[in-house]
DNA sequence: CACGCCTCCTGTGCGC
DNA sequence: TGCGCACAGGAGGCGT
């Protein structure tokens, strides 16, 4: 369950630990589903970056790709766990471990040419990156004005915005006014989205993350926002902007929150 | 081509 | 009390 914050908090906390410093091993448990991880070591962690939901290592003349999926948790120790869902662990000159642990084994983790994402579909068709000047509004607004799939999963496809998962759809959708199962989203609405949007993940930032169940930050401490969600995980409690019980249906095959009163039905 | 549904995976929590 | 099943969901993949 990661999403943007998460991944944005693992970011921050474990690239001042591992930036600069040479991978001396690289240790994969699990299967094909976690290949060539051996074509690190040697290298040196040059930078650690972020695209949507995506970790990208820059090793030089690799890149390293992680998707923590749903439970997936990346941190620096000085030995590996002794869990049972350890997937993957990256030895660091000095005597540290890169330590990749997976319960539900929904995360991935592959090593690739730099940039090159021709493996990684959703990876490279990425839309822009919400919290950057390429978060265009007047892009936005014609993405979301088109007569398709509805706004909900248009916003979990990762191409028009990079980032969102279930948490902070539902999130921006109730700051927003927009019914989840919306399509053709009018010029007004969708200015005040891509608003939300920013709003949202910019406190979640601030927050250092929601944890719902699973989810920890680069030092295994859990997010604080949580508390501060609206309509997530909230469904008969009443909405914190008008009082009406917060409704749980079922839209792209995800369970999905919102206010009846404040969401107003899709016409259709 | 594009949309929508199915699948993977395992711990949790609820109902009987 | 204990068992068993439904549920949680990001993204790849496939079928229509």
């Amino acid at each position: 369950m990661p999403e943007l914050p998460e991944v944005e908090t693992i970011r921050r906390d474990i690239a001042p630990l591992i930036v600069a410093r040479r991978i001396e091993s690289a240790d994969a448990a699990g299967g094909p589903r976690y290949g060539r991880v051996a074509e690190a070591v040697g290298r040196t962690v040059r930078a650690l970056a972020r695209r949507g939901k995506y970790l990208l290592f820059d090793l030089e003349d690799r890149e390293l790709v992680i998707h923590l999926g749903m439970s997936g948790r990346l941190f620096v120790a000085s030995s590996a766990p002794a869990s049972p869902h350890l997937r993957a662990e990256f030895g660091l000159e000095g005597g540290d471990s890169l330590c990749f642990v997976d319960m539900r084994k929904f995360g991935t983790l592959c090593i690739v040419r730099p940039g090159q994402y021709a493996a990684i579909p959703t990876l490279a068709r990425m839309g822009p990156e919400p919290l950057s000047d390429a978060f265009e509004q007047t892009a936005f607004v014609r993405a979301v004005a088109r007569q398709g799939p509805c706004i909900k999963a248009v916003l979990l496809a990762q191409k028009v915005v990079a980032g969102l998962g279930n948490i902070y759809v539902d999130e921006a959708l109730h700051r927003s006014g927009i019914h989840p199962e919306s399509r053709g989203i009018g010029r007004a609405q969708a200015l005040r989205l891509h608003r939300a949007i920013r709003d949202v993940l910019t406190e979640a930032i601030e927050d250092r993350g929601t944890t719902f169940s699973l989810y920890r930050d680069g030092h295994l401490a859990e997010g604080r926002h949580y508390e501060r969600l609206r309509v997530y995980d909230r469904a008969g409690r009443p909405c914190p902007a008008c009082g009406s019980p917060i409704a749980k249906i079922r839209v792209a095959q995800r369970g999905t929150h919102y206010c009846p009163a404040c969401q107003s039905a899709p016409l259709s």
